[in-house]
DNA sequence: GATGATGTTGCACAATATGACACGATCCCT
DNA sequence: AGGGATCGTGTCATATTGTGCAACATCATC
């Protein structure tokens, strides 16, 4: 897993602590943390005090406990508006959430996991930002699922970290089964997830794809069974992949050049990776 | 400018590396980088690959240059998410109140009454948290017409139930008066108030901005008028100020941005800018 | 197909990051 | 309040790790 990078060991360590700060544990005490991390106390005084210093870490004056600071909440704003897929999905994104009237979002796979890059929510509230950056495993989402299919299929293994953690009683897990629900998504075009990560929740997804006709992102559309059920489905999927193809345009892709692309793309991948 | 840090250069490094990532250059080939930072090509190429390892950054697919990575995105989205107000506002809320040696307070717009957050007590009088969840009318507080002035208009409306309560005799009471009032403040960056609320009691207040530029809170300082009187309250607006804009830099805000933000703004998020 | 520019890797050296230890502060428990 | 345990911070010797140099590979351009 890890390559044979070599001479940016601290560096390396640095991003480790960094990502120890999760939703689940936003915050950490020094000795909790080199224990979790299984480093040395002092070290990890030094690379936190480091990255306290340049503002990707606070430390809570009362409790002295550390969170992720203000540089990282910039630098976030940062890669979100740096991200032409963003600002090219977000019209979309809107028309699509107020036809479907469901909350709408553009996601991208990061390892095994998808990352929301924008959502529309359903009704009004405006909540920005509550679930930009957060991320549901691939295997049990119908974005994820969508992306993995699209994939050069020796790479998509390395995005599969088996065993596949089950969510509900409806999300796949055996490999082979997901293999197959792959083909079927390549050849639809289109993907969903009935309750497969989240008991009453639906998805629906489409592919968006770049300028070479390379799948980069997925929109989907998600919300309650009891809106989004059978009889709404056909409907929901057409605007969804309507929403994902005329993203998919503002990226500079031309349907008509369907085809080719699919091989190209995939020979693409194939040559750029590594060894 | 580097502290007795040590120990730690080559995170340093990496870190200043990724600072280099600004909306004003949101991308970076390997060359122009190594310069910039004057590193040695080989160095900074090692420490990107790290980063780019990790997710911090990636690689355009055609050209080999750097952009700022999802895992950017998502630690964004964390840090955001674990970084609230009140414990964003409590250090420097602290330092304020013993600079100005008043009563300082950090709050929030709930309806058409303000709520207080955070509260040091000026430095001689006791009483801590007395004040913390209380609620002010609006209209009669210096934080309320601060975030009123900063809502959009259309908004403000909805957190304004006329007929207005007069406290004081000099309560804004008129909502024409308000809202010339409101554009003053919009103008200076501060409000003041006094004696709206209560005979004798002044506040003086500022805004606090998140990473997008929104204002999401006001910070003030508030006390008897024979102490705050006008030969004071510049020194006041001043630390008030300073106050409300270091806040703003631990909720990721970034000074020099404020200008672009205004306007990306209106392309991406229609609904909550002002204008 | 040659030329230049940019990105990548190997290697030797020493500067840098590391862990062990010790001190100091703070919290907690009785 | 006192005393003990726990956690954070500084020091120092050591060799591991990061560094710069220079050669090599790859890509774009003409």
């Amino acid at each position: 897993m890890t390559r044979s990078l070599s001479g940016v060991q601290s560096v390396l360590r640095a991003i480790r602590l960094l990502k120890m700060f999760t939703d689940a544990h936003p915050e950490w005490r020094l000795k909790d943390l080199a224990r979790a991390v299984e480093m040395n106390k002092a070290t990890t005084y030094r690379l936190l005090s480091a990255l306290e210093a340049e503002g990707l870490l606070v430390r809570d004056t009362r409790t002295g406990a550390y969170r992720l600071g203000p540089e990282i909440i910039a630098l976030g704003g940062r890669a979100l508006r740096s991200n032409d897929l963003r600002s090219a999905g977000y019209a979309e994104l809107e028309w699509l959430a107020s036809a479907a009237g469901e909350a709408a979002t553009l996601e991208i796979l990061v390892d095994d996991q998808v990352l929301i890059l924008e959502e529309i929510p359903a009704s009004h509230l405006l909540a920005p930002w509550q679930t930009i950056g957060t991320r549901h495993p691939a295997h049990a989402t119908s974005t994820g699922k969508l992306l993995l299919a699209f994939l050069p299929p020796h790479e998509r293994t390395a995005h599969l970290h088996p065993p596949l953690q089950r969510l509900t009683e409806k999300t796949i897990i055996d490999l082979e089964a997901l293999e197959k629900q792959m083909a079927l998504i390549r050849a639809q075009g289109y993907a969903t997830a009935i309750e497969e990560l989240e008991d009453g929740y639906v998805a629906v997804s489409a592919p968006v794809r770049n300028h070479d006709g390379e799948v980069v992102a997925a929109v989907s559309i998600g919300g309650p069974i009891t809106r989004l059920n059978a009889g709404r489905l056909p409907e929901c999927i057409e605007l969804v992949r309507q929403a994902g193809r005329r993203i998919s345009e503002r990226l500079g892709f031309r349907e008509h050049l369907a085809e080719s692309v699919e091989h190209v793309g995939a020979d693409v991948a194939k040559g750029e990776r590594r060894m």
